[in-house]
DNA sequence: AAACTAGTCAACCGCTAGTCA
DNA sequence: GTGACTAGCGGTTGACTAGTT
């Protein structure tokens, strides 16, 4: 069997920029029929146009979900963190901004983030300084990722002013926190939801800002739950002498977190990888444990994300 | 005012994964 | 297992606009 092309030059197909009437005709059959049936629906809906591109039309600009306008801070910042997770995976990464479509993402990373970032020193691709290794342990000592190296410089500078000291240890808690959510995200970044693991992540430090996550649930519809980023930094939570997690109760205020649909209940609603909160908490647990000890080698997942005022930088 | 250049973004193209017969 | 078909994805193109010469 031969297969027919999507579009048919033949019979005449419209392509281009759409006319409000196109518009019009599509919005308008999508509401009485739904979404689907791409292929059939431009005949239906009486437009020369191919499924394709109806499809796209709908999915990028007249879905009524669809936020316009431009791109907030917050925004940028969960692009950027995203990407650094996902690579040029805009499908993935538009699912941590709801309302905003992969492929105005993709435009905006093209034509505003990557400029920025090359600007700033940092290589869009791999999310690392452009600047070489060598001249960056001899130059930018700050930057390092290795917290002992880090601890040792703070405790060998006594000298230091308060605010130093104050920044310091403020950096040296902000990198720990930071390390320990990129080995999260190594070894649980497949069961727990990338958005709010991302979210979490693009946290790290004390910021107070209230963004918008989306959880999928079981049924695969998206659910928009606030994420407010924890005020703590992650390391302040501790193992005690019965090994369980000790935080600060407000640890976790992302609401998706602390929110039922975030673990599978009996029916198997949910997340699937954790049972409940306990459970979730245990696994950090375990992170935690083998963070103090050491035992795993991990890359991280986002490097600059150990070091948050790149991120300030790139907003100065 | 006209020509040129650069930036933006909607739309297209080619490909692939998933589904079904 | 195979091939047709569909939906969706990421890369690219080109029309449009704004700024500059």
């Amino acid at each position: 069997m031969v297969r027919t092309p999507c579009c048919k030059p033949e019979l005449g197909l419209k392509k281009g920029a759409w006319t409000p009437e196109e518009d019009q005709k599509l919005i308008s059959y999508l509401n009485n029929h739904g979404e689907g049936g791409w292929r059939t629906l431009p005949e239906k809906a009486g437009l020369k146009r191919c499924g394709k591109s109806c499809r796209l039309r709908w999915a990028n600009y007249l879905r009524p979900d669809i936020k316009r306008g431009e791109f907030t801070e917050d925004e940028e910042l969960s692009i950027i963190s995203l990407h650094a997770l996902h690579g040029n995976k805009w499908s993935d990464i538009a699912r941590g901004l709801p309302g905003r479509t992969d492929n105005e993402i993709k435009n905006y990373w093209n034509t505003h983030i990557k400029k920025r970032l090359i600007k700033k020193g940092v290589d869009p691709v791999t999310h690392k300084s452009l600047i070489s290794e060598t001249s960056k342990s001899e130059n930018l000592p700050e930057i390092l990722n290795n917290q002992n190296i880090i601890q040792r410089t703070i405790s060998s500078n006594d000298d230091l002013g308060n605010n130093e000291k104050v920044k310091n240890e403020d950096k040296k808690s902000r990198l720990s926190s930071a390390r320990f959510l990129n080995k999260v995200a190594n070894r649980v970044g497949k069961k727990i939801n990338q958005s709010v693991l991302s979210e979490i992540i693009g946290s790290g430090g004390p910021l107070t800002t209230t963004t918008s996550v989306t959880v999928d649930s079981i049924s695969d519809k998206s659910m928009n739950f606030s994420f407010t980023p924890t005020s703590y930094p992650l390391n302040q939570m501790t193992v005690n002498d019965n090994g369980n997690a000790t935080s600060p109760p407000s640890m976790f205020s992302d609401s998706s977190v602390n929110d039922p649909l975030m673990y599978r209940s009996v029916d198997n609603i949910g997340f699937p990888g954790f049972l409940n909160e306990q459970h979730f908490m245990n696994e950090l647990t375990r992170f935690l444990q083998e963070d103090v000890n050491n035992d795993v080698e991990v890359t991280p997942v986002y490097e600059y994300q150990d070091d948050f005022e790149e991120i300030g930088n790139y907003f100065a």
